[in-house]
DNA sequence: TATTGTTATACTCTATAACTATA
DNA sequence: TATAGTTATAGAGTATAACAATA
């Protein structure tokens, strides 16, 4: 008797013939973009200083290129919900390195902007936000790094 | 009187000679592989079904593929720290679709195995991982899908 | 004693939904 | 009605530190 539509035993059991095609970890994209993302946390935490994280530091980034923003609008151009934003924008807050104030022509929005001391920070930080991205991409030679680039832009 | 040591407004600022050079969030590496892992898990929350998380989904997968395995090691496994993995076994185990056994020989150790439910959702979800791989990836060619997994491999 | 494994705690990011206020 | 924002809730990943068991 052969009972052969399922093994019992799944480890290590090799795709003899017609078998459902193995799926390894290892190799998809999704667990791949995991392992590089901590890597590249890693990477920021160790170089950052200052006790910031990767998300307040893109508010704080964004906020040095275009100046006081509405929170909602600072929050799609960092791609973080409006639940998120404002847990970044409270912390950040709570630091002094942001200030939120009422916009006085709709009572609905809040405006975000750097207070002196943020914005002070944000210089201090650019450079190491420079040294991080080039630490994360060091596997890479320059021709890599612009493939890369490219097609991780055509996927998001 | 030239005090140009910093313009006072940064928002718009041209970078016209020597000035500091410029950040641009969207081009740095870690913010696309932040969007990049958005739409990623957003795929994955679309089409997993059975409300499960990818970091949920790794170590189903992960056992399907080895067995049996410690606590810690499956941790390792699947890239994450002891800590993590011990959450995510929690909550696995919680709804039934791993067991924890303590280790007959070293007392340290956990054994954590697929149940007999859990294997057969394994069995269900992984088509479904494979249309989510596929999916993450649509936006490229075969070649340029090669390409992308090679460059992210050296980074990890 | 040094190492390994597990657990407790705290913080952060994220998503969803319910709710308020405004245009 | 559509938009903007807040709040509550829940889940998830991470780091740190404390603790237990082993070599």
């Amino acid at each position: 008797m052969n009972t052969s539509k399922r093994a019992s035993a799944r480890p290590r059991e090799v795709a003899t013939a017609l078998e459902v095609p193995p799926y390894v970890l290892d190799d998809q994209v999704g667990y791949i973009l995991r392992q590089v993302s901590q890597r590249h946390a890693t990477i920021f935490t160790e170089l950052i200083g200052g006790d910031i994280t990767p998300t307040q530091w893109a508010v704080m980034a964004k906020l040095t290129e275009v100046g006081p923003t509405t929170q909602n609008l600072l929050g799609r151009q960092t791609s973080m919900d409006a639940a998120t934003i404002k847990g970044v924008v409270d912390r950040l807050a709570k630091r002094g390195l942001v200030e939120v104030l009422p916009d006085a022509t709709d009572s609905r929005r809040l405006i975000v902007a750097l207070t002196a001391s943020g914005a002070e920070m944000a210089d201090t930080l650019l450079p190491r936000a420079c040294t991080i991205t080039e630490a994360t991409l060091a596997p890479l030679d320059p021709a890599e790094r612009t493939q890369l680039l490219q097609l991780l832009c055509k996927m998001r």
